[in-house]
RNA sequence: GCGCCCGUAGCUCAGUUGGAUAGAGCGUUGGCCUCCGAAGCCAAAGGUCGCAAGUUCGAGUCUUGCCGGGCGCGCCA
């Protein structure tokens, strides 16, 4: 497969809308006014670079190199770098400086920068008008829409089993997933954000075997259980029970064989428990996930799939265009199964011919993968193409819908039900997207190959290239933590660099649990340094750090590796954390604060007051150090292009660290209040303002809101 | 066996359309609170970017081979 490099294929047309007020969980208020950033400056630039290499070198546009813009080292040396003299040095036999230097010549004044010179080794080095740059983006803008069309995008994310305690691999997952949920928006893409909820598999069947065979309790009991507070932690006990109870005695995975039939078949008492506890577990993650301002729009339940006969249709389109065709001999006889592609092709969009027709020939084992059983049951990937195929609109089936819930924004959460009675009249519009995004850890790479491969060979080959499984590690235990959590590693596991989390055995941090500790901690500190706040503010930004810290630890490194998770290190507050870039923030509010309080001086007035001034605060060694700060922040569009490209998202957290660091040393160098110079006073607030609301927007993305005080 | 991912400072990691002296946090050492909040700032020490070839004006980044580690390849999900 693709590995990490799908490209959504939106993404390489920028555009600039910025639709900040859809970001807020809790507010409404457009952080960054909307204003442009740096990426409208990329574009003028290259499109006047271009514009001359046609004139000066006579390069029509598909012959010119595709030309970067990188960044100078340092101010001095200018702001936006461009390296293309050296890319055409061999084609125009000329040194790269002589390139260089005709190119600046040629350019002369570019809207925008204050100059463009050749630098020595010859980079084209360009000088942005400093004051115009800051001042425009001072400004209030009307956004511009959303991009062309491209209909809406899905993004399932989440999919915790419905039989226990969410634990900390699944906060990744979350978090990854939200975080790409608020980036999308971000570019004025519109996300249907799904849950899905698979009610109907052997997990829940074991915990339901838990209450009955071992525990032996009604469903009375049960639901007396499941309206305790932490319901899914006593299920998180039963699972490990339940497993070591099998594993004592083999024979009685029998028991497990059974529960699972009447749950699928329904309208029986296990069916009822089943139900029972999905929902009641299902209502407790979405407790934990508010906990990390984490929000759905629909919860997508396999039980519906499996009642609306989701899969009776998808099998009948598949068997009819014969890329599902029933094996008769060898050891798959009596399966239908799906040709697999174990090509070099890696997925790309030419499957489509191949297993289109009839009989494939069965050479090696292994290349079929079983999609019906002997038995007539249908696997885990036959239900996976039928969602799949609803989420594009090819199926021709939709849900009835019910509300669920009310989220945290006060907007309804829907679900998904396959009961008439139920369905409620003027539920929005769900699935039919152009583009879905499934957040599922590697381990299923397979599978999703898979679902990709489905689509192409039914000619949706466009789906199929739309259809990305956004991949990424699991969140393993350090040593130090998993002995902390009584764990004795066997021989084989000391020389590992890391304990593998098991829900089956109840190895792993619970997520509510580690919140628990990081709001313990947050909050004892929060009221240590701030008194005089109610303990409800206190309790508030308590969490408001927890969440802070969580995510930023959860985004920070790449999603292709794996996170030892070591709870030492997520609870510390300090250096390259979530509460760092609060605190920058928090800093630079109190000075706006200060501010208005001592010169009636609010931030409109803050912003509206350059205009007029001298920009003689933005130049020279001094100048240099708020305007690389300004820079940085500018770079938000930038940095969410290169995100959503790449689907990395320790670029976005580094991003926001950087220039929370660039904030924090000017803030100790620079002061605002205290300089006696009158414009230069002003130059810098006006700077920071736009440099805080920046760095709010930046923390926004990540589920990151900004406490008044900590 | 085949496929995918990872290997960068003592530790944990950024560096993703190849670009100017390889960065950060933690840890270590030494400084900074009558001055917008020290969850902070400044400074020092610390690197054969796993190894070897290759492509290129230029390689941590691309290609090939090798070494070490992880995951996947079920009529499980």
């Amino acid at each position: 497969m693709e590995g990490g490099h799908q490209q959504p294929p939106d993404s390489r047309v920028p555009h600039f809308s910025v639709r900040l007020s859809r970001l807020g969980y809790r507010t409404s208020k457009d952080p960054s006014n909307g204003a442009p950033m740096i990426l409208p400056v990329h574009q003028r630039l290259r499109a006047a670079i271009a514009a001359r290499l046609t004139e000066v070198y006579g390069l029509a546009p598909a012959e010119q190199p595709v030309i970067t813009i990188d960044y100078a080292p340092n101010r001095e040396l200018g702001d936006l770098a461009v390296p293309v003299a050296f890319e055409l040095a061999r084609r125009l036999r000329k040194a790269p400086r002589a390139i260089a230097l005709e190119l600046a010549e040629a350019l002369g004044a570019v809207d925008g920068f204050a100059r463009i010179e050749a630098a020595p080794n010859g980079y084209l080095n360009c000088f942005l008008d400093r004051a115009a740059f800051l001042t425009a983006r001072l400004l209030p803008q009307t956004p511009a829409g959303g991009p062309a069309d491209q209909g809406k995008t899905i993004v399932e994310h989440t999919a915790i089993n419905p039989n226990k305690a969410a634990h900390i691999g699944h906060i990744r997952n979350s978090a990854l997933g939200d975080t790409l949920v608020r980036v999308l928006r971000f570019r004025g893409v519109p996300v249907e954000v799904q849950n899905y909820i698979d009610d109907t598999g052997v997990q829940v069947a074991d915990v339901v075997v838990g209450f009955e065979t071992l525990e032996q309790i009604s469903l009375d009991d049960v639901r007396a259980l499941a309206a305790q507070p932490r319901f899914d932690y006593h299920c998180w006990d039963l699972y490990a029970r339940v497993t070591e109870w099998y594993e004592a005695d083999k024979t009685r995975l029998a028991v497990r064989l059974k529960a699972l039939h009447d749950i699928e078949h329904g309208g029986n008492p296990t069916a009822a428990m089943g139900a029972l506890v999905a929902d009641a577990i299902v209502r407790r993650h979405l407790e934990t996930m508010r906990r990390l301002h984490i929000e759905y729009d629909l919860l997508t339940w396999e039980g519906d799939i499996l009642r609306l006969k989701f899969w009776a249709r998808a099998f009948e389109i598949l068997k009819q265009q014969g890329t599902v065709y029933l094996q008769t001999d060898g050891r798959l006889a009596g399966c239908w199964v799906m040709a697999i592609d174990d090509g070099e092709s890696g997925g790309q969009g030419e499957l489509g011919e191949q297993g289109g027709s009839g009989e494939p020939v069965d050479e090696d084992a292994g290349r079929e993968k079983v999609i019906v059983r002997s038995n007539g049951t249908v696997t885990y990937v036959g239900k996976d193409i039928a969602y799949q195929f609803w989420k594009f609109g090819l199926l021709g089936l939709d849900f009835k819908y019910r509300r669920f819930a009310t989220r945290g924004d006060g907007q309804p959460l829907w679900a998904t039900t396959s009961d008439a009675a139920h369905d409620t009249p003027g539920h929005p519009t769900f699935g039919g997207a152009g583009t879905t995004y499934n957040v599922i850890d590697v381990r299923q790479s397979y599978l999703q190959k898979l679902l990709k491969q489905a689509l192409a060979a039914m000619g949706h080959t466009r789906q199929a290239e739309r259809s990305i499984h956004f991949s990424y590690e699991m969140v393993a235990l350090s040593h130090a933590t998993a002995r902390v959590l009584g764990y004795a590693p066997p021989a084989d596991d000391v020389k590992k660099p890391f304990v593998e989390v098991s829900g089956r055995k109840g190895l792993g941090v619970k997520a509510d649990d580690l919140m628990d500790l990081l709001e313990r901690t947050a909050t004892s500190e929060v009221f240590r340094r701030n008194p005089e706040l109610s303990a409800d503010e206190v309790a508030r930004t308590g969490s408001e750090i927890a969440v802070a810290a969580v995510r930023y630890f959860m985004i920070k490194y790449s999603r292709g590796k794996v996170i030892a998770f070591d709870i030492d290190e997520a609870l510390s507050f300090e250096g390259e954390s979530g509460p760092y870039l609060q605190y920058a923030v928090v800093r630079a509010n109190n000075i706006f604060a200060k501010l208005k309080e001592r010169t009636g001086q609010d931030e409109a007035a803050v912003r509206a007051a350059v205009e007029t001034l001298s920009a003689d605060a933005l130049t020279g060694a001094e100048g240099d150090e708020l305007w690389g700060v300004v820079l940085d922040a500018a770079r938000l569009d930038e940095v969410v292009e290169q995100v959503v490209r790449t689907l990395e998202f320790s670029v976005l957290a580094k991003h926001a660290f950087g220039l929370a660091q660039a904030f924090n040393g000017f803030y100790h160098k620079a002061p605002i209040l205290n300089e006696e110079r009158p414009d230069v006073r002003a130059w810098r607030a006006a700077g920071i303002a736009y440099v805080r609301a920046q760095l709010t927007a930046a923390l926004d993305l990540m589920g990151i809101v900004v406490p008044a005080r900590m």
